[in-house]
DNA sequence: TTTGTAACTTACCGTATGGTAGGTTGTCAA
DNA sequence: TTGACAACCTACCATACGGTAAGTTACAAA
């Protein structure tokens, strides 16, 4: 593989995959965007399918990295969980074709079985109820419920990374960045909640 | 329209297009879902796109009842606003097929243009910032503020009611049962605390 | 009893798709 | 210099797709 790098093939194939789903980009589209016929690409990853889970098999990678960089490096559990969503807002928002990829994959999942995300997804969830139960108030808080109030979390903000094109159709490029600004500040509010413990029974 | 019901034609089609996106289905696998042909489909609705653009208008009609429902019944704008958030809940969680038909939609907005689902969206989210801004301790937040903290919240209902396939196979059926039973009191924590205010600067 | 019409059907058609077969070309180690 | 191999290419194929055309059937109003 050399005239165009791995990695490029990639990036256009995680691209057009986010964008358009799996069932709406062709190989012919992709090789289009690369500048080759879709043999070439399919004498480098063998059929569509590989192809789409290279991409997934990549993300898988990426998504690791940025989870052991941001977590557990303090013993001051709350400010790691500060960093962690910190962390994760900023990631989900840059990389949205990563981030869009995954919702397609959470939303297709049952379809296409042996989901290589769900692995990944597993262990990156176990590592976020670990943080959450290792928090002062929540000693006595049951596995369950620190999935629940990490979950949460999560779909604030990958929900959000998502929805910029349709928010700022809806509201205006100016309005969106405002909301850009203010994101951060709010979902320390959120975070903050959490902290304070399980709910009460 | 007689012999199958112009409902029935759209439930099915409702369900697969949430199962598998607009791309992933065929028009001749929802006729034979029905025990039709796809030119009885075509038939009746056009097109593809008119098919689906069909469900979509009902999904919109069905979210808008549900937003007239559950909101401004009351003068009491911070109860108001907890039914509301809870009633979303419970819908988000039992019409998930529509759940993941308005997910796809966010995700392919920018492609198929004039999208339907953006006009009934801004109403509904303009109606969530009116009830934000009318609580107490939100008298001086602005609308992007309360755009963003309800967005967030929208963002971790409908996320998780998404992820029931996921969650259930990473952790098991028993676990994520658990996980419903805890949901709405882990979410009642994060609305209080949007409710609190918006953030300091 | 006829006529119109809605709800279908079978028979096609052009196009796009994923994939195969079999070259051609450039590079690089032996 | 040659041989091997990776990185492409053109040509082709079977299938599936969305959509059109031209019926057929059932039924209800005139």
């Amino acid at each position: 593989m050399a005239r165009v790098s791995r990695d490029e093939y990639l990036d256009v194939a995680e691209t057009l995959f986010a964008e358009r789903g799996f069932y709406g980009v062709s190989i012919a589209a992709i090789a289009a965007d690369l500048g080759l016929t879709k043999q070439a690409l399919l004498h480098h990853f063998g059929s569509k399918e590989k192809l789409y889970g290279e991409v997934l098999k990549r993300i898988s990678k990426d998504f690791e990295s940025i989870a052991s960089r941001s977590g557990a490096t303090t013993n001051d559990a709350e400010a790691g969980l500060r960093t962690f969503f910190r962390t994760l807002r900023r990631e989900a928002l840059a990389q949205t074709a990563q981030t869009r990829l995954l919702f397609r994959e959470l939303l297709d999942n049952n379809q296409r079985a042996e989901t290589v995300s769900a692995w990944y997804l597993k262990a990156f969830l176990e590592n976020l109820i670990a943080m959450i139960q290792s928090l002062p108030n929540w000693q006595d808080g049951t596995m369950e419920e620190a999935l629940t109030a990490g979950y949460q979390l999560l779909g604030a903000i990958n929900y959000y990374a998502i929805s910029k094109p349709t928010l700022s159709g809806i509201f205006g490029p100016t309005v969106f960045n405002k909301l850009d600004d203010r994101f951060p500040d709010q979902l320390e509010v959120l975070v903050d909640a959490v902290i304070q413990g399980p709910p009460k029974r």
